[in-house]
DNA sequence: ATTATGATTATTGGATCCAAAGTAAAGGCT
DNA sequence: AGCCTTTACTTTGGATCCAATAATCATAAT
């Protein structure tokens, strides 16, 4: 798989996702390689990995479109994220976290403390917690010896409101955002807790919890400031 | 997606999963595509589609080469199968579970009632256990308003020893079989009642514990006949 | 003798061509 | 006037061609 074609699906994914095509809307081959300045060849390429993903679906006999997304499958998404998350924290929690794992994690909660300790949040700190964030994520997941609960979960990250940095969804309402970072930081804490004292079924349940900040949190961090 | 190409992907899959291909070898286009009497096209297509699968992954800069699964691949496996039907049986049971669903989850129960009725196994059984058991499961992912749920249950059953229906391993030690099948068909009755009961975490749990019958059971089973 | 650099070969990626299949439109028949 | 059939056009799938890139091998230099 070249660059270029690599960044077929890459671009495609980013406009898919953007919007740019309806909901439902049929993509011909040759109407999105003349649009990406390309052949056929790693457009259909693109068009099959994409079905994978999920973003696309095949629309009838022929062809792709661009697959709809309803409240539901949002819904599911994230909890599906949630759920194997949720398992990979217990198995790092029942098998013991490794001295380098715990490291690890203490570097990037530190981070997040710091990022939170000023009280405020500026337009820049988001990238900075969508980093850490990731990291965090990363080590617990990767920490399982197999990249099959590893997978499954980039899979469905590839469904753009399913990824665990998409909590941030408004950059205007830097209040409420500060209060959502302030709790999911506290939540990675308490899952390192719980993973550090060997706590499965806690880190599990709170992790899944975790998975839910960006989706049930919102209405009640609303109006309370 | 053509019936050729479709084809090329299902029989490039079942060679794989048949082991036609060591772990870790190398699959060039050009030797595929004379294997099974194609063009590089359709072959190039299905590398993307079985690497989006799992059951391949790049090989350096270049081409692909069959995935290896260790022990911890399959354990996972199906463990993430679990808790992806768990969230799926939770579900169902939180927001209770329509006549229709009621009804034939009864139908493939009685079904299952039916073959361990007899007290022993037959070749012949095993693909109807097959098939009752796909409809069990299937049922009550599909039940949930969305498709991802089912999405991602149908792509980590890509993986081969993951799918639902792979509690059949030995065909020869019909008596080991047939107190497995009976354990799971005593499942299926469990989760059916939890379900009908609206015991969400119950199903769940139920539900995750049964994904495990292939994995763990049979060294409990294996010398109490 | 070993390493590095250059050349040759193998293999993949992108573009294009042709055929097959589907869809839409138009015309004829009832 | 409506429906069916046939035809023309659109679009996708498969094969092949060419270029680019990686890998391997050989040769030369230190």
């Amino acid at each position: 798989m070249s660059n270029n074609d690599k960044s077929v699906v890459s671009r495609l994914r980013k406009l898919i996702s953007e919007g740019a095509y309806a909901p439902g809307e049929r993509l011909g081959e040759v109407a999105v390689a003349e649009q990406l300045g390309v052949s056929r060849t790693p457009v259909r390429l693109a068009f099959r990995t994409l079905e994978q993903e999920g973003l696309l679906q095949q629309a009838g006999k022929r062809g792709f479109m661009v697959r709809e997304f309803t409240q539901a499958d949002v819904h599911c998404a994230v909890e599906v994220r949630g759920v194997l998350e949720g398992l990979a924290a217990r198995h790092l929690a029942e098998q013991g976290l490794p001295s380098s794992v715990d490291k690890e994690l203490q570097f990037w909660i530190q981070k997040g403390k710091n990022l939170i300790a000023k009280g405020y949040l500026v337009e820049s700190d988001i990238n900075q917690w969508s980093e850490l964030n990731a990291h965090f994520h990363g080590i617990i997941i990767d920490s399982i010896g197999s990249g099959v609960v590893a997978d499954a979960i980039a899979r469905n990250n590839h469904l753009p409101f399913a990824a665990a940095d998409s909590i941030i969804i408004d950059g205007d309402d830097l209040g409420r955002e500060f209060k959502k970072l302030q709790l999911a930081q506290f939540h990675h804490e308490l899952i390192f807790q719980s993973l550090k004292r060997g706590e499965g079924a806690r880190a599990e349940m709170l992790m899944r919890e975790h998975a839910l900040i960006g989706l049930r949190y919102p209405e009640l961090l609303a109006d309370s400031e």
